[in-house]
DNA sequence: GTTAATTGGGGTAATTCGGGCG
DNA sequence: AATGTCCGAATTACCCCAATTA
């Protein structure tokens, strides 16, 4: 039985996204902290992060530099 | 109908509720041992999870880390 | 060249993971 | 097959400081 809730959604580690962005996972951990990118912590302090939002993420960096980032 | 479905009582298992925070089923059996979540038991010994519990120790940690809690 | 911000590495403690067995 | 419990290894959090980048 595989039941999940419904709005059971992706979950990443702090290595699977530091290895999306080629940074090592201490640097996903400042993005954290500097409200960059948003996590949930599991119930002992480690943190979690959607994928989604990551993927999000990581295509606007491909975006021209040109773009005016509002911020 | 089960239109109104009483989510408060719903219990999820191990495997469920370490689906929900990305971690393996015995680190949710590592929260209940150590009192960061309720969980009661069945006949034969296993636990079981509140949905409304986890559901709120879930968003809990979401949000930016820089926005002020308001205890 | 200087200033400010981001990144990476070291160190320690806590948490999580994986294996084995009941 | 899923879960419970114990132990050792890997990951993560948090501290400070140097190097890189804009």
């Amino acid at each position: 039985m595989d039941s999940h809730p419904p709005d059971a959604e992706r979950l990443l580690t702090p290595s699977e996204v530091a290895k999306m962005f080629r940074v090592v996972p201490k640097t996903v951990t400042r993005w954290a902290q500097a409200g960059k990118i948003s996590s949930i912590r599991t119930l002992g302090g480690h943190r979690r992060f959607r994928e989604a939002e990551v993927r999000r993420l990581l295509e606007e960096g491909f975006g021209s530099e040109d773009e005016s980032r509002v911020g």
